[in-house]
DNA sequence: CGTCCCTTTGAGGGCCTTCAAACTGTGTGG
DNA sequence: CCACACAGTTTGAAGGCCCTCAAAGGGACG
């Protein structure tokens, strides 16, 4: 039951032929349950697959000298994690599971061929790369220029707002698997003070927090408070 | 004289044939001296042209509510803002030169006309595109992880490489034509606190200072101190 | 000689870190 | 059913990094 594809992610993008979808979704992937903590991808292998995140939350991290964890990305349900499949060279970095999730493996050779002989799959996969470009783009803002507690107002207007874009979040509340000691890596903070920043936030009543779930109360004012602008969506079929 | 064409930066990505190269240089591209400050690109509008820097240094920014400027991305000359050739819709962003430039400027639609027609283009495309995906992860990590201090260090040591790359820089000295606010901006500090670290890496005699120009005099600590590995260069002519 | 831009220095305070430890809930084994 | 381990959350206290406000110093230019 695979939720999401790549041929269905990429057609977004740039509208495929079937008879493209079809070899890309057909090509010998592989779909595997993966424990918490859980590697998807290991720093310094020859790169083999190209995951699709299905359920559970994966991050794509790197370790600073002394062994400090920095989550560059998130892997939320429905994400393609393109970037291995162009890189030159053994990635730098680690993918891991979160939480136990399901992942779909895409063998890259058939996709890499498909990208040398056909236009529009190597212009959906520009397209894809360029959104996830943009997402980078949109991170640095809050790590640049804003300070802890608006940091993880931005972070959870975001993940509602990619959650909200499949399905998984509901009047402001969506699933928050991720423990503080986690937040704390892909903020850029420390686990006490993301403990602090949050109790002061729900006692400011923005957010309400329940095992396991976040509650957006007043995303209006958290919005303008970060200068959060709604991403923009992947089109439903795109121009170039 | 341009130094740094289209044709010939994408060609380092994926082998492109004689007559797409003439077709990329030749189409209708135009060259412009741009004064300190003025927009490359601007907020809004949509987009017409791809730039690529020849001289001088330019900057994309964004802006927080209350008017602070976060710097996004430095241009460096031969660098290629590509960005703006995917997106869907006009760019939230700034580019501004950041000194007198020489910036080429390509018009887009005959380049996504090729993308659309041509995979080796698109696969080019493509791989540039990943490339300043990785540049991007790259700048996460200081912002994460690491000290005012080191954010410098990191800072300096990545554009040595990138000079360097281009034949900007010799025995580790390189010209630094911004400002400490401008420095600041890039990094998230505070002007002053940019100062007096300067200071401090001067007095420790990692790196030395003159009006327009750095020294680094301890790389190997340096990039020790920061986990700064020498990013991969763009291979001469490389797979997928 | 005055203006402008940039750099530099000082003083004070706040955000966030750091170290330490208690508290809570959950699963496991006796 | 209780004891215990374990993971995660929460709280306290102290201190440092960095910000903030303010202003002086230096060099380029008219």
């Amino acid at each position: 039951m695979a939720t999401f594809s790549l041929s269905e992610r990429l057609d977004r993008f740039c509208a495929l032929s079937d008879e493209v979808k079809e070899h890309l979704n057909g090509s010998n992937s592989f779909q595997r349950l993966l424990e918490s903590r859980a590697e998807v991808l290991r720093p310094g292998e020859p790169i083999a697959y190209v995951p699709i995140v299905q359920s559970g939350w994966i991050a794509t991290y790197d370790l600073t000298p002394d062994g400090r964890r920095a989550i560059l990305e998130l892997g939320l349900p429905g994400d393609v994690l393109s970037g291995p499949l162009h890189a030159r060279e053994p990635i730098g970095y680690t993918v891991q599971a979160l939480t136990s999730a399901t992942v779909t493996f895409h063998p890259v050779e058939p996709i890499v061929e498909l990208i040398r002989t056909n236009a529009r799959v190597a212009a959906a996969f520009l397209r894809l790369e360029t959104y996830q470009h943009e997402r980078l783009q949109e991170r640095l803002l809050p790590l640049l220029q804003l300070r802890s507690y608006e940091k993880i107002a931005h972070l959870f207007l975001d993940l509602h707002a990619r959650l909200d874009a499949v399905g998984m979040a509901a009047n402001g509340r969506f699933p928050m698997p991720l423990n503080q000691a986690t937040l704390a890596d892909h903020l850029g903070m420390h686990e006490v003070h993301v403990n602090r920043v949050l109790r002061r936030m729900d006692d400011d009543g923005y957010v309400a927090r329940e095992k396991g779930y976040i509650t957006i109360l007043d995303h209006a004012t958290l919005a303008e408070m970060v200068g959060f602008r709604g991403r923009p969506r992947p089109p439903r079929h795109g121009g170039a």
